[in-house]
DNA sequence: ATGCCAATATAGGTATACATATCGACCCTC
DNA sequence: GAGGGTCGATATGTATACCTATATTGGCAT
């Protein structure tokens, strides 16, 4: 089922209670449909497998089917889609095989991540890294599991831009996005908090240690792990 | 200026002179255009920074404006054309600094494919990867460099497959794609040829000897040496 | 002469109309 | 009664017409 979309976000109302669409000069329909989808995706409100509707989503967001068109290529392009010719555009739907797959690059990639931010961090991002894995630990205690996955991204974000290699933190944040649909479910299970606490704690030190080795292998090792729970997840439902 | 893209292929013909395109049902224009244009960027027919102009190339292949169209929202999402908002696309120019980048994460997803397939790999494939590699010399003595060069892309879409990782296969061919049309002008470089096939056979020792480790460094070796003769290339342009 | 503003042209963005392939239902046959 | 084939509905793929934003060019003012 499409639960309510793009629900919030302010641009120009059309008619008839159609979903709000931002309209901002210099940016195009087919994007803000490409975002609002693929937020809709990571978060969970559009199920992998399930059909998207040209019609229908043109319809709900008061536009023409060409934007949504080009919005489906896009997402297509990133994994997010699957465009069966004639057959209409399903939500990806990722196999276990594929999962595993996806966690061994994503790993690596991490890693390298990782290892050169820990040639070329400064003092300053250390206190910031400090900063919100301070939030981590307290969003863990508090049990708030959805602003714990925010922040969780957040540390991560702040490796990716700390690399300084834009094109790693781009293909590393794409292919997060990729299984984010996925990720989020493992969040809940019962000691992936702390164990998240205690990996990133690893890392982090790794980091501002400036070792590159250690700060390789204890992000992949912590990504590895997060994919071997992630598995385990998926078997207890089939 | 835009060579004759695409003037082989036999499809059907359109009326006016137009360029053949596959009508192989089953298949979208779109994507049969994609591939048109990817393989004209790739050979080097569409130089980085020069303009796609929609209507040009809707009236050469006697379509009209709407698959051209999808056809660049694919290839933006595989960073091959960029999309300016209202201000048409371009053959995406890749400047040094993303160049650096880029081969840096090549390096690391391509040794990975070399660990995967150091640990995965059959006689028999060793067998097949020998033949490659000795028409690889062979086209290194004789100074066919189109050749050579296509075969050296054979190597290494042999260890991609090897990795068994169809994830990790898919990703680093893309991102090979991405550089190809760089990567062509390097092969011309004076010890380019003779390194290439000394690395090649480092890179297949480490592979058959199941060395996981080796493999990974020799590739990743090999990849990077590549890449800092391209921007070695690169430099004496600019 | 140079710089800024405005008007116009061009081309990308969107909407809609049309063609065609796929899927499902119903009927006929075995 | 079951299975297969055909016909029709629906949705995707494509074409075209229209709208609007951006760029370019020319004129005017400084």
């Amino acid at each position: 089922m499409m639960a309510d979309i793009g629900a919030h976000g302010g641009g120009r109302r059309v008619k008839n209670g159609h979903e709000t669409l931002a309209a901002s000069p210099g940016t195009t329909l087919a994007e803000s449909l490409r975002q609002k989808l693929e937020e809709a995706i990571a978060a969970g409100h559009l199920e992998p497998g399930s059909r998207l509707d040209e019609q229908e989503i043109a319809q709900r967001f008061g536009v023409s089917r060409t934007p949504v068109r080009e919005a489906f290529r896009l997402m297509a392009a990133n994994n997010l889609v699957e465009l069966r010719g004639r057959q209409g555009a399903t939500v990806r739907s990722i196999k276990a095989q594929a999962l595993i797959e996806m966690f061994q690059v994503m790993a690596e990639l991490e890693g390298l991540c990782a290892r050169l931010a820990a040639r070329r961090v400064s003092q300053a991002w250390g206190a910031e890294i400090g900063k919100i894995h301070q939030r981590l630990v307290a969003a863990g205690e508090t049990g708030d599991i959805d602003v714990f996955y925010d922040i969780n991204q957040e540390f991560h974000e702040a490796i990716y831009e700390a690399s300084r290699n834009t094109f790693l933190a781009d293909q590393t944040r794409k292919l997060r996005n990729q299984v984010a649909a996925y990720r989020r479910r493992v969040t809940r299970m019962p000691n992936r908090i702390a164990d998240t606490v205690r990996e990133h704690e690893a890392i982090m030190q790794a980091i501002l240690a400036h070792d590159p080795e250690r700060a390789h292998s204890t992000m992949r090792d912590h990504v590895n792990l997060l994919g071997d729970n992630l598995l385990d997840f998926l078997a207890a439902f089939e």
